[in-house]
RNA sequence: GCCCUCAUCGUCUAGCGGUUAGGACACAUCCCUUUCAAGGAUGCGGCAGGGGUUCGAUUCCCCUUGAGGGCGCCA
C-alpha cells in the first residue's frame, strides 16, 4: 500500500495511559506495522502545570506491556525528526518560527485580552445562551494601539485569524466527508502568553515536520480538525489523512471513568490480564472483520486490520469479555509460556512473596494441572496454594458437605493402608485403585473420590484427584489423610 | 446557545435493496465428567420512532428522539 506511512501516538503526560489512549496507540501501531511504516511516540507536554515525569514513565511502561514498540520517540531519538517532547521542540524555537510566519502573512495576530477577560466574556455568553466564541476585537488593533497595550504591560497571546465565510471540508478515512462552516469557528489561540504553543498549533507543526502521513486519533478531536486544517493551509502545507476513531464508553454509556472500574492500562496488568488479550480485545472495540472473527494471532491481526473497517459508533468497554479473552489466551499457552507469564506477572507487580517457600518444580507442575481454570494470572496462586501448605485449610462448606456423610470416615480410614501398599503411585494406578476400592466396598465412585479430595485439599473443587495425589506423593497424601481423620473424625 | 458525530440482540459486532438478520461475550438448559473448570450441543434475545424513495427497505434520503464530542492561554 502506501510506501511512506508514518503515524504517531501523541499522548499528553498528565496521567496514566488509559484504555482509550491504548486503543488509539494500538490502531496507529497496527496501521504502521501493516504498511511497513514508522510508528512514532510523541509526548505532548505543553501543559506545564499538569505534565509529570511519572506520567511519561507510566505511558512508556504501558506501551511496552502491550508490546506496542515505537520506532521513533523517547529512547529512540536517532533520527532527523526529533526531539519528541514538545517542550524541547519549543525550546528550539520551532513553533515561534511558524507563529512569526503566520503573523507576517496576516493569518495570525496578537490578542491583548487577558485570560480573565476572555473567560468572563465566555461565561456571560454561555449564561445568555449565546455562542461563546471570541469576538476577534484585537484583530483590528492598529500598530499604535498594540504598542500602547504592550507598554501597559499587557502580554499577548497569538490568535489565528479565522476567515468569516466559506466552508472547510474534511475527508475522513473512517467518517467520510464532513463540512464545517468557517463562521462557526472563532479565532483560536495558537500560542499562549508565555510563549508555549497550544495543542492545535503544536500538533499541526509537529505532524508536518515529522512527515506524518495519517493522523489516527479519537473522535473527541473531530471538532479540532477544521482548525488544524486551516493552519495547514495558512502555512502552505498539505494536511495528512485523517481517521477519527469512535470513543470508548463505560458500561452505562457515559464517558469511561474511574467509577466504571479500572481505566488505566497498568491496572489490568496488575490484575493479571494477559497483554495479548488486551490487545486482541481492544482491536475489536471499534474494528471488525467481515466474518466477525474474535481471536487473532499477533501477525494475523497486523495483516487483517483495516482502517476502513473501523466503526463509526462508540463502543462500551466490557471487562467480562476481556476476561473471557484472557482465559482463551491463558489456555492456549504451552507449559513453559504459562509459567514464564506467571513469574513475569509476580515480578512486574512485586508479588514474588506469594510463592516464597514454594517448591518451584511443583509450582510448575501444578500450574499446568490447573491451566483450564484461570482466566487471569492472578487466579493461579489461589488455585494451587493448598499443595504447598503444611496445614490444610478446610473450607467449612466442604467439611459440611462431604465429611458429614456416613461413609466418609470409613473411606478415609480404609484408604491409608491401601495407599501405603500401592506399588505404583502414578495417577493411572491411583485411579485404578480408587475405582476398585469403591467396587469392593459397594460404594459409589463419588463416595470415595469426594472425601479424599477434601481430605487432601480442604475444598470440593480442584484438579483431577489422581494427578493431585501423584504430585503430592505417597508420604504427603497419607499424612494429610491421617491429619484429617484426627481433626474431624477422632 | 452554536457546531460536529453516531444509532442492528444486555454488550462487541457482520450486513453495504430481496437474508429463516449471521458470529462472539454474557445468560439458560442438556451432554461429557470424581469436583470445579474447559469442551460440545441447543435455546433466549436485536434493526430507536415517524415520514418518504422503491415492486421491495436493517440497508438510500428527511425529520424526531436519544447518546457522545467540541465551542479553554487543557490536550
Amino acid at each position: 500500500m502506501n510506501q511512506s506511512v508514518r503515524v504517531r501516538f501523541a499522548p499528553s503526560p498528565t496521567g496514566y495511559l488509559h484504555i482509550g489512549g491504548a486503543r488509539t496507540a494500538l490502531f496507529n501501531w497496527l496501521f504502521a506495522r501493516q504498511n511497513n511504516g514508522v510508528f512514532i511516540l510523541r509526548i505532548e507536554d505543553t501543559d506545564e502545570a499538569r505534565s509529570t515525569q511519572e506520567s511519561v514513565d507510566a505511558i512508556l511502561q504501558s506501551m511496552q506491556w502491550l508490546g506496542l514498540d515505537w520506532d521513533e520517540g523517547p529512547g529512540r531519538e536517532n533520527s532527523q525528526y526529533g526531539p519528541y517532547f514538545q517542550m524541547q521542540r519549543k525550546d528550539q524555537g520551532i513553533y515561534q518560527k511558524y507563529v512569526d510566519q503566520l503573523i507576517a502573512a496576516g493569518h495570525a495576530y496578537p490578542c491583548y485580552c487577558t485570560a480573565e477577560e476572555v473567560e468572563s466574556m465566555r461565561q456571560k455568553a454561555l449564561a445568555e445562551k449565546r455562542n461563546p466564541k471570541y469576538d476577534g476585537a484585537c484583530a483590528c488593533l492598529t500598530p499604535e494601539q498594540r504598542a500602547r497595550k504592550s507598554a501597559e504591560g499587557r502580554s499577548a497571546v497569538i490568535r489565528y485569524k479565522m476567515p468569516g465565510e466559506g466552508k472547510l471540508v474534511l475527508e475522513d478515512i473512517i467518517r467520510g466527508r464532513i463540512e464545517f462552516d468557517n463562521s462557526s469557528l472563532d479565532d483560536f489561540v495558537i500560542m499562549k502568553a508565555n510563549g508555549v504553543p497550544t495543542y492545535n498549533f503544536a500538533c499541526v507543526v509537529d505532524d508536518h515536520l515529522m512527515d506524518i502521513s495519517h493522523v489516527i486519533r479519537g473522535d473527541d478531536h473531530l471538532s479540532n480538525t477544521p482548525r488544524q486544517i486551516h493552519l495547514y493551509q495558512a502555512l502552505g502545507w498539505t494536511p495528512p489523512q485523517f481517521a477519527h476513531l469512535s470513543m470508548i464508553m463505560g458500561a452505562d454509556g457515559t464517558r469511561l471513568s474511574k467509577r466504571h472500574g479500572h481505566t488505566a492500562v497498568l491496572e489490568y496488568r496488575n490484575d493479571g490480564y494477559l497483554p495479548e488479550s488486551m490487545v486482541n480485545y481492544l482491536s475489536l472495540l471499534g474494528w471488525s472483520t467481515e466474518d466477525s472473527q474474535q481471536l487473532f494471532g499477533h501477525d494475523e491481526l497486523i495483516q487483517k486490520f483495516a482502517l476502513e473497517r473501523c466503526s463509526k459508533s462508540s463502543g462500551i468497554f466490557d471487562v467480562v469479555k476481556l476476561q473471557w479473552m484472557s482465559g482463551e489466551y491463558l489456555r492456549k499457552k504451552s507449559a513453559p509460556e504459562l509459567i514464564a507469564a506467571f513469574y513475569g506477572w509476580l515480578k512486574a507487580t512485586g508479588r514474588e512473596v506469594i510463592i516464597s517457600g514454594w517448591d518451584k518444580a511443583l509450582v510448575e507442575k501444578t500450574i499446568t494441572l490447573e491451566q483450564d481454570k484461570a482466566k487471569l494470572l492472578s487466579e493461579i496462586p489461589g488455585l494451587i496454594d493448598f499443595f504447598f501448605t503444611e496445614k490444610v485449610e478446610y473450607k467449612s462448606e466442604a467439611v459440611e458437605k462431604v465429611f458429614k456423610t456416613p461413609t466418609a470416615k470409613l473411606v478415609l480410614e480404609g484408604s491409608i493402608s491401601k495407599l501405603t501398599e500401592l506399588s505404583d503411585f502414578s495417577a493411572q494406578s491411583l485411579e485404578a485403585f480408587a475405582r476398585a476400592y469403591a467396587i469392593d466396598n459397594a460404594w459409589k465412585n463419588g463416595q470415595v473420590f469426594h472425601p479424599l479430595r477434601v481430605a487432601l485439599s480442604g475444598r470440593t473443587q480442584g484438579p483431577s484427584l489422581f494427578h493431585m495425589m501423584e504430585l503430592m506423593g505417597r508420604e504427603e497424601t497419607v499424612r494429610r489423610i491421617k491429619n484429617c481423620l484426627t481433626q474431624f473424625f477422632a
